[in-house]
DNA sequence: ATGCATGATTAGAA
DNA sequence: TTCTAATCATGCAT
């Protein structure tokens, strides 16, 4: 209470010892207010020690006084003294630097945000729309898929960082003129000036903005990890399905003669991998991927012929069981449908093959079916082997048989020219040397059709050939 | 941890 | 352009 009189002395400068101010403030000054420096002095310490004393008396008895206070003709010219005062002490400080200078990291955030789309102009209609304008943009281009796929997610996050703007800018919204509201209705009590209703709302601004960058900032990390994740991971490795590489060494060790699978081929083969690859988990493999795989395949397999023997002879005869098949079907088709003897007399009945001996025969096709590399004895496998090409020979062309035999039949000729390569060698565990592999370490007819190789099979028209 | 297997990338040749 | 050869970097089994 000592103080608060002090306060009023100083701010009315005028004593109010002696004053009953019991009274209530409703009723107008007893006397002398008229005309006198003395008699306006002791208003307006009436007034402040009013002011003053309001909290101490009881709600009812406040409120009326409040009132009586702000009809009180003084009121104008006391609110904005105090305003004045209240500018002049340290309230007021914080607004001193107000012109907020563009936050160099808030810019960065905006620049970066805008250079990855997410802020700024909405492109394209949600992923779905970003799903297909990259998949029609040239469908086998080779990172479309996973392009694509980055593109979703992107959009993803663009969705949600807009949402939470708009629920930020929202809520800001709405606490400020709630904010406002409430300072507009308490400046009829208060000293608060509209200019300091505005530096208020900058501070509310401030903090809601404080917000929004935390949000940019996470929304770039966000983006930050799903571009290493999808664009700058190229490199990242992950291998293909059993399924997959099964089919890939199928072909491989079939067309071992000319391992260069034309465009369709790859196609198919790529086909034929994702389809077996979306049974189970795992993406898609690309027409590039099988070309990166045949690449390495070629590489590998030319680098150390050994390691892949096995392999070799395991998928050899893996296909060769299927295309005796299939050749043997086809073949007795083609005699029923066609009356002509194919020329060279070749055919998959056992009394026509040209093989110098049964035995060696049966050895052959025994050990070609089991898989092993046993060690028969082939008489002059070079011959059979040349025999062999005649299957693939013009004269094979007259019979009608399905375009896919060609291919087994390489397959059934190539096994043959392995496991003859196995038996020409030393021994059992000799490197097996393929015809189709020249000195130079080439593939013969990748680069020059060799003799041993039949003239429509060229290089790289593995798929091609098949349609003769 | 280590080494091998393997898919991807790169430079350079044809 | 496609291919080879070398290399990188990861996956996976040990």
């Amino acid at each position: 209470m000592d103080e608060q009189a002090r306060i009023m002395q100083a701010l009315g400068g005028v004593s109010l010892a002696g004053h009953s101010v019991q009274g209530g403030m409703a009723l107008p000054p007893p006397h002398g207010h008229d005309g006198t420096d003395d008699g306006r002095k002791q208003d307006i310490g009436d007034i402040l020690h009013q002011i003053m004393t309001i909290t101490d008396q009881s709600l009812d008895e406040a409120q009326a006084k409040k009132h009586g206070l702000n009809c009180h003709r003084m009121k104008p010219a006391l609110f904005s003294v105090l305003c004045e005062i209240k500018e002049k002490t340290g309230l007021s400080i914080r607004g001193a630097q107000e012109e907020d200078p563009p936050d160099p990291q808030l810019m960065r955030l905006d620049n970066m945000l805008l250079a990855e789309g997410v802020s700024g102009p909405e492109k394209g209609g949600g992923s779905a729309a970003a799903a297909a304008a990259a998949a029609a943009s040239g469908g086998a281009s080779d990172n479309s898929i996973e392009h694509s796929d980055y593109r979703a997610k992107l959009t993803q996050i663009r969705q949600i960082y807009h949402t939470e703007l708009e629920k930020y800018e929202q809520a800001c919204n709405e606490f400020t003129t709630h904010v406002m509201n409430l300072l507009r209705e308490q400046s009829r009590t208060r000293p608060i000036s509209p200019k300091e209703i505005e530096r208020m709302v900058g501070i509310i601004h401030r903090k809601f903005s404080s917000i929004q960058m935390q949000l940019k900032q996470s929304t770039c990390e966000a983006v930050m990890i799903l571009r290493s994740r999808f664009l700058d991971a190229r490199r990242k490795r992950r291998n293909f399905s059993k399924q997959a590489t099964e089919i890939l060494n199928e072909y491989f060790y079939s067309h071992l003669s000319n391992p260069y699978p034309s465009e369709e081929a790859k196609e198919e083969l790529a086909k034929k991998c994702s389809i077996t690859v979306s049974q189970g988990v795992g993406s898609t493999i690309t027409v590039s991927q099988v070309s990166n795989w045949f690449g390495n395949k070629r590489i590998r397999y030319k680098k150390n012929i050994g390691k892949f023997q096995e392999e070799a002879n395991l998928y050899a005869a893996k296909t060769a069981v299927t295309a005796a098949h299939a050749v043997a079907a086809a073949v007795q088709n083609s005699q029923t449908n066609s009356p002509t003897t194919p020329s060279s007399g070749f055919q998959m009945k056992d009394e026509e093959f040209q093989l110098d001996s049964a035995e060696s025969k049966n050895t052959l096709l025994t050990n070609m079916f089991t898989g092993s590399s046993g060690s028969f004895n082939l008489s002059n496998s070079g011959d059979m082997f040349l025999s062999m090409q005649s299957l693939n020979g013009d004269s094979y062309q007259g019979a009608q048989v399905g375009a896919n035999v060609q291919s087994q039949v390489d397959t059934l000729r190539h096994v043959i020219s392995q496991t003859a390569g196995y038996s020409e060698g030393l021994g059992g565990n000799t490197m097996y040397s393929p015809h189709s592999l020249n000195t130079n370490g080439g593939w013969q007819d990748a680069t020059t059709p060799s003799s041993v190789i039949s003239p429509n099979e060229g290089p790289r028209s593995v798929h091609s050939d098949t349609s003769n």
